[in-house]
Order: structure tokens, then sequence, then C-alpha cells
DNA sequence: GAAAAACATTTTATGTTTAAAATATTCACA
DNA sequence: TGTGAATATTTTAAACATAAAATGTTTTTC
């Protein structure tokens, strides 16, 4: 009988037939480990700290960059659309957890940093939040590590520059 | 001066100081990775087929049991709560694409299966999404491939084994 | 210097996703 | 049997996400 770590369950690799192209094998492992990781991240930090992914990630960019960003720079960085960063500024504005203030000299733009009440606030939550990824990948060899870092940057490169 | 090549720009990586562990380095250019991929697929099944990424998932995992899913499968196989796969399905049955017919025996459950309109549909779509994964990742060396597979197997595997 | 283009952000409308509650059915078992 | 636990799905409310339009600002260009 099947021991209890072969039971992985049923996932988005089980779309999968005989003779499909390894590519597309690769993919779906790909995103069913990063989906897996990626909810467990969410749920831990909903449930210790109240708090969603994307304000999480919101705060991990402004808390290394004390000078602030611009909602561009951080619509950039977090990938995601401008109005979405725009409606998660307003919560996080509304907790006292960021400030935005108009940048000197272009009044278009404001500069948005964490206040101190954010600062603390999140240092806590990326202290818990380092371990609960070492639990995820930190059992890797430095081999498979360094396997991974290589084979994704050959993959992001390669996404980077196909048309449209 | 840097290649085009070089400038892939500011993402979750940025969000990176010097010294922090491994593991974080690494999820970030994982899900960094998995969403330009995922972002590149969803746009291009919207714009040559109309149709968004969770409803391509939905009919390919129906594309593969002839005999059908009920919903619980789908949310397990898709990775997605119940109550979205619900959502889905109601659009997917407007469309005629699948139908849902009751179980014999068990009043709980519906079985969902393609259409013969669905099949069809589904069998266009398949070969371009095939391509477009191709284009993405299968640039990749054999070895790159394998080390792949074989790394995110073991983190599958940890995450799995990660309590509650 | 005025018109046009580009920029930075917010608003709007629409749709996705989740967690949790609600509904209904089946199973376990004393 | 009949009561409670487990199962399968849908509904609900809130957060997230996008594209496109709107607003206001800065730069370019002629």
């Amino acid at each position: 009988m099947d021991s209890a770590s072969d039971q992985v369950g049923l996932d988005h690799e089980s779309r999968l037939e005989h003779g499909d192209h390894q590519a597309v094998r690769l993919w779906l492992r790909l995103l069913t480990c990063t989906n897996l990781v990626e909810r467990h991240l969410r749920n831990r930090l909903r449930k210790e700290f109240g708090i969603t992914l994307p304000r999480f990630d919101f705060m991990a960019q402004l808390a290394r960059e004390p000078k602030g960003l611009t909602m561009g720079d951080l619509s950039q960085r977090m990938m995601v659309s401008g109005g979405n960063v725009s409606g998660i500024a307003v919560q996080l504005e509304g907790e006292g957890l960021i400030s935005r203030e108009p940048v000197p000299g272009n009044r278009r733009a404001f500069c948005v940093t964490l206040t101190r009440a954010g600062q603390k606030r999140f240092a806590e939550m990326a202290e818990a939040h380092e371990a609960w990824v070492a639990e995820c990948l930190g059992n890797l060899s430095g081999t498979e590590t360094e396997q991974m870092m290589s084979v994704l940057k050959h993959i992001k490169h390669d996404v980077g520059h196909i048309e449209p």
C-alpha cells in the first residue's frame, strides 16, 4: 500500500495524459508547487496576523525602501495593476500602517512609506514569514537550491523575450 | 551597458536584502517566474479564445476524464475553493460547454462532463495552449527540465507534510 | 507660450477568489 | 431506527484584480 508520503493527492498534474509534452508537464508541476506554497503562506498570515498576502507584499516592498516608493513603483514591483495598489493603499493607510505624502517637485506622485507602527508590525510578520518559507523550501540541498535558482533564471529570461 | 536581456526589471525579488535567507530568495524567484508564465498564458487565452484561465483549467480537467468529475473533484484538482468552481460551472453550463447531471445513488453530487461542443472547443484551445507553454518552458535543456521536475517533486513532498 | 503628448494616480465597472455560513443528503452506529 | 457526524454543493460577503476612463500634472514640441 502507498505510504502517506505518496498520497500527494490530485492537483493540476492530474490533467496530464501519457505523451503530453514535457514542457506542459513541467509547467503544471511548477504551478502546483507555487500554489501549494502560496496557499500555505496565505493561510498562515491570515491566521497568525490577520493580514492578506497582497497587503503583506505591499508592506514588504516598503520595508526595504525606507525612503519610500511611489504608487507606480509598487505596482511594478508587486506585478499588479495600478488600480489594485491604489485600493490596498487606502486600506493600509486607514489602519495607520503606511503614510502617503506628496513628493516635493512632483504633484502627481505620492511617496508611500511605512509608518512607525507599520515598521514594527512588519518586522514581527517578516520573521515568522521567513520561517514559514524555510519550512517549505528549506529542506532542499545546496545543489537543489542552486539548480532551481539557475533554471528559474533561465525561464524568466525566456519568458521576458516572447513577443506580446 | 546592459543588454536588453538583462533588463528584467523590478519584481518580487526586489524585496530582497543582502543576507536574506536562501529559501526566501528562492521562493520569490519561484513566485515571479510562475506569475510571469501564468500571466502570459492568461493573456493569450483571453485574446485568442476569449476564455479565462480558470475556465480553461476547468475544461482541461474534464477533457481527460470522459466519465466526468464531481464538483468536489474539480475543486480539488484545480486547487481552488468549492464556491469558485460552482461559479465557473454556472457560466460554462450557460455557454453549453459542460453539462451537469445527477449521480445515480447520490443526490448530493453532480457529474460534470464536457458536451460535444465543449470537447471540440477544448481541443482547439489545448493545441495552442501547449505551444504557448513550450514557448515559455521549451527552451530548457533536458538536464534543466529533469532537475526542475526533481526538485519540484521534492518541494511538493515537503509542503505536503507540514502540519496545518 | 500654447497645444499635444506623456505621466501618475484614482475611479469605475466587471469579474475572480476566498472563507464561512447555509442547505441538503448520506453515512456511522449505538 | 434515529441521532449526530460527515459529505457535496451553493450562497454570501469581503478582498483582490484587471482594463479602461477620468483627473490632474509635467514635459515636449512646434
